[in-house]
DNA sequence: GTAAGTGCAAATGATTTGCACAACA
DNA sequence: TGTTGTGCAAATCATTTGCACTTAC
């Protein structure tokens, strides 16, 4: 429960119902949603809104950087909306489903110069890759 | 230089010209290619090679286990052909570009029990995501 | 000779876009 | 009231597939 929705109306974005049931489908959830997932749910709670508006306002959530995008394969991509503490996914290889685990003290590995050629380094990402247990199960 | 065609041909692995060429064009590159930037550089020695076929055989590949599919984004998959060495990526957030680093003695982060929600974990990717030098002098 | 691979073109799935209409500030 | 957001449908991009033809073994 981070409540998501108070700091985007503290940043002053443009409050519209469908814009709040997408932040509301987000928000404290550990398991991230494909755009068409948090489509289906929006559709739950405000029947008419459209595809077109679930991806302009996830991508606008991403830009404010509010929302985290995952790509893990050709599959959809998948939001996180804990984009603020520090954590690492794990990912189902069978499914695809993505889930937050929070770090155990790992130690942020860091890329000596002579293994960066070149590259401004600004991020550092670790995915733990598996079956999620409803697979394994199958 | 892994020689992938000496490895596949001892695998029993049915050698046609265009099998050939893709292998060639991916063996030992340490910087990444899309399926499309395969096609090109295939065609280049092969001009009638279809695009399905450069599809087919990445595919074939990978399954084999000769080839990593890797996917950083949204945009097209990215094929690794050094599935032996252990080694991490880095990613160039603006253009996609992916190139191996490799391991500078980092421990292999290990994932408590308590944090795996019952998934089957089989492996840990590490990347690292910053701008290409291109990209960062542009 | 025959199972396996190839090329083409059409199909698919996720996401984006153009544009007329509607609604928050 | 004017800027910004919304919905629809069509467009795009990467990738897959169906099917008749060709080829390695």
């Amino acid at each position: 429960m981070s409540d998501l929705l108070e700091r985007l109306r503290g940043r002053g974005w443009r409050m519209t119902a469908q814009r709040r049931v997408v932040a509301e489908v987000l928000d404290g959830e550990h398991v991230h949603l494909t755009a068409d997932e948090v489509h289906a749910r929006a559709v739950e709670r405000l029947p008419e809104i459209s595809r077109a508006t679930v991806y302009n306002t996830l991508g606008e959530l991403v830009s404010l950087g509010e929302v985290l995008e995952v790509s893990t394969d050709r599959r959809a991509k998948r939001y996180d909306p804990n984009a603020h503490q520090p954590h690492q996914h794990l990912v189902c290889a069978h499914c695809g489903s993505i889930r937050d685990v929070h770090p155990t003290g790992n130690p942020l590995t860091d890329l000596p110069a002579t293994e960066r050629f070149g590259f401004t380094i600004s991020d550092v990402e670790v995915t733990y890759r598996g079956l999620c247990p409803d697979c394994a199960s199958a």
